[in-house]
DNA sequence: CGGGTTTGACCCGCGC
DNA sequence: GCGCGGGTCAAACCCG
């Protein structure tokens, strides 16, 4: 057996490589042994299979991704890094600087995205007509020259029309970027605004926040109990999204130094706070912590990570005997973990952030071995994710992520952090309702996956209230053959063609990537993902954004389901794919150190810490293929 | 030697 | 109270 030394979540690859591709029913995961497939993870073996398939599936894309596959498979790309990749790079950045190499070779214009498409604010969708208007009509000229030019023009002829063009292209690439700096401008405006409305926002949570708090406790020394969101809602503000709302008063609440009076309270009320606020929480220590065994647990109580007390958080069950409950059920229910279904041969997908694994464990009902990961980017962060392939197909990797991230993260990482805590926050923000439930998931998948056939499952079963993402892009989401739990409100989202193609997957990257390419133009909408931050049932970093830039989370989610719902924005998306897809070999280092295995993963610490993230996500295991407990 | 994985043991919550 | 199962720990081991 081979122990040890394996892969390090770190690897990711070019994700365009990858995603292009049909869903790869990658070599068959033998249920054999199932440790024997966690063990090598640098399984460059699995590069081949991968490369060969992908030419052969070329990608069902509205767009015209020309930029395709063969992109990545042919020489334009390192060898090395596609061989050696070992996982799927979801969220991976690096393609973004490779996509001006990209549009150089360009013409095919629809597909290249202006350089700026990932450097620059500028709203896809904006960029995309506008590159598209310029790039057909020079792609026209361009053809005519070769056509008809060629052979009966002279070469001072040519010279002149070629000259005339890259005049022309030249007008078109200043007009496009006076337009993007007139949308950045509106961005940053935007942006501002928010925060206004934000600390506005803030303030009066702050306030609603402290009157229920006081309000709480005359009631419970005085022997009654009021239903605190009912009373509270005399401006119905709070009332019908009290655990968004709640998440963020609570925050405050923290910040105001208001407390839940029941001793359980301390341990759920840290999950609700900031995780700078959880860290001093924990330095105060807790008397439940401090009764259990010092080993091991230190760590967790450090980090007062949801993990660290997965089994022992009363999970779903409310407390029976105090007047917290709401208090309480709230935290728990912040305690949400974001599961993502992808197909990948490879052990892990690359999600921009470094794991450790520490665990491994067969679970019931799935001959698949669960592994279990912690964040290794952050000696006390909390995040852990679990990686599990599906039983019921195995070509499915399903990774689920707990927890907040205390620590910067890297662009690939945020580009993560902001499906994953969005989809958390979406199930957070909504009560168990079933309408609610509903509203949200659709909400969620049209907010992360604009466009694409993905489903959002949003599960209120226990243990922990779930949001599945899977991006399996299964052709039928009727036909979506994960078994679902009872409990489980599945939505399937309108699709298009663009939905049944792998591309799909890299709708969340892609999504990211805009909204992280300049995090000073897309504050906002960043903002939603690091504010989720705050949320720790969220697990996507905190720190990374000034606080200024903070935007309530249901502000910024309108903002991204206005763009996402936008027609254009799908198109955009698109072609940002295909801009990605087509200039990206390499440009993750993380992918090109996964690729090269362990060392290279260790290289990959140290640049991440500084920068980069490397992709981390990985597939969690999933409730419903695992059946968890029977 | 440092950092990662493997793996058996342990802890805990939950259901019967 | 007992057993099951999930989650975690940490010694042992591996690798560069």
């Amino acid at each position: 057996m081979v122990r040890g030394g394996g892969l390090q979540s770190m690897d990711s690859d070019p994700i365009g490589s990858f995603f292009l591709h049909k869903p790869i029913v990658l070599n068959s995961f033998p249920a054999e042994d199932t440790n024997n497939k966690w063990k090598k993870h640098s399984l460059h073996h699995n590069m081949d299979a991968t490369a060969s398939n992908t030419k052969d599936n070329t990608i069902p894309f509205q767009v015209s991704l020309r930029c395709s596959p063969n992109n990545h498979d042919d020489a334009s790309s390192p060898p090395s890094l596609h061989n050696n990749r070992t996982e799927m790079d979801l969220f991976s950045d690096k393609n973004s600087t490779k996509d001006d190499d990209n549009n150089n070779n360009k013409v095919d214009a629809s597909a290249s995205l202006p350089d700026n498409d990932h450097h620059s604010t500028t709203p896809p969708t904006l960029e995309f007509k506008l590159n598209t208007g310029g790039l057909n009509l020079l792609t026209t000229n361009t053809n005519s020259d070769q056509s008809m030019v060629d052979d009966e023009i002279s070469p001072n002829s040519e010279d002149k029309r070629a000259k005339n063009e890259m005049a022309v292209l030249q007008a078109d690439l200043e007009r496009m970027k006076r337009e993007n700096q007139k949308l950045r401008d509106s961005l940053d405006e935007v942006t501002t605004n928010y925060s206004a409305l934000q600390m506005h926002f803030m303030n009066l949570m702050q306030e609603r926040k402290g009157e229920e708090g006081e309000e709480e406790q005359e009631e419970v020394y005085g022997g009654e109990k009021k239903q605190q969101l009912g009373e509270s809602g005399g401006d119905g503000i709070l009332v019908p999204r009290q655990f968004m709302d709640l998440g963020l008063a609570a925050n405050n609440g923290t910040s105001t130094g208001i407390e839940p009076s029941s001793s359980s309270g301390g341990r759920s009320q840290d999950r609700s706070r900031s995780p700078n606020v959880e860290v001093a929480s924990k330095e105060l220590g807790t008397n439940d912590e401090e009764e259990k065994k010092e080993y091991g647990r230190g760590i967790e109580r450090e980090d007062d990570s949801p993990s660290g007390h997965a089994h022992k958080v009363p999970r779903f069950s409310p407390p029976k005997d105090n007047n917290n409950n709401s208090v309480e059920a709230e935290a728990t229910m912040r305690k949400a973990r974001v599961s993502v279904r992808a197909r990948s041969e490879t052990p892990m997908i690359a999600d921009g952030c470094q794991w450790r694994k520490y665990g491994q464990k067969m679970a019931k009902g799935n001959p698949c071995p669960r592994a279990y990961y912690r964040c290794s980017m952050a000696s006390a962060c909390p995040v852990r994710k679990q990686v599990q392939r599906c039983a019921e197909d195995r070509t499915v990797l399903i990774t689920t992520y707990e927890g907040n991230h205390n620590h910067p993260l890297p662009p690939t990482a945020m580009a993560m952090a902001q499906t994953t805590s969005s989809a958390a926050r979406m199930l957070l923000s909504g009560s168990m309702s079933s309408a609610d439930s509903i509203m949200n998931a659709n909400f969620l998948t049209g907010t992360l996956l604009p466009c694409s056939s993905s489903m959002a499952t949003i599960s209120a079963s226990a243990p922990f209230p779930t949001v599945t993402l899977d991006l399996t892009h299964s052709p039928n989401p009727l036909q979506f053959p994960r078994q679902q739990h009872p409990n489980q409100l599945q939505i399937g989202v309108p699709q298009n063609n663009f939905a049944n193609s792998p591309a799909a997957s890299l709708l969340p990257q892609i999504f990211g990537q805009a909204l992280y390419n300049n995090q000073s133009k897309f504050s906002g909408l960043q903002m939603s993902s690091s504010h989720y931050d705050a949320d720790p049932s969220s697990q996507f970093g905190n720190n990374q954004l000034p606080p200024h830039q903070v935007v309530p989370p249901h502000l910024a989610d309108t903002v991204g389901a206005a763009i996402a719902t936008d027609p254009n924005f799908t198109a955009a998306l698109a072609a940002a794919i295909t801009s990605i897809i087509g200039g990206a070999p390499l440009q993750h280092s993380n992918s090109s150190n996964n690729n090269n295995s362990n060392s290279n993963n260790k290289g990959n610490m140290t640049a991440n810490n500084s920068n980069n993230g490397n992709g981390n996500v990985a597939s969690s295991s999933n409730n419903n293929c695992n059946n968890g407990k029977q």
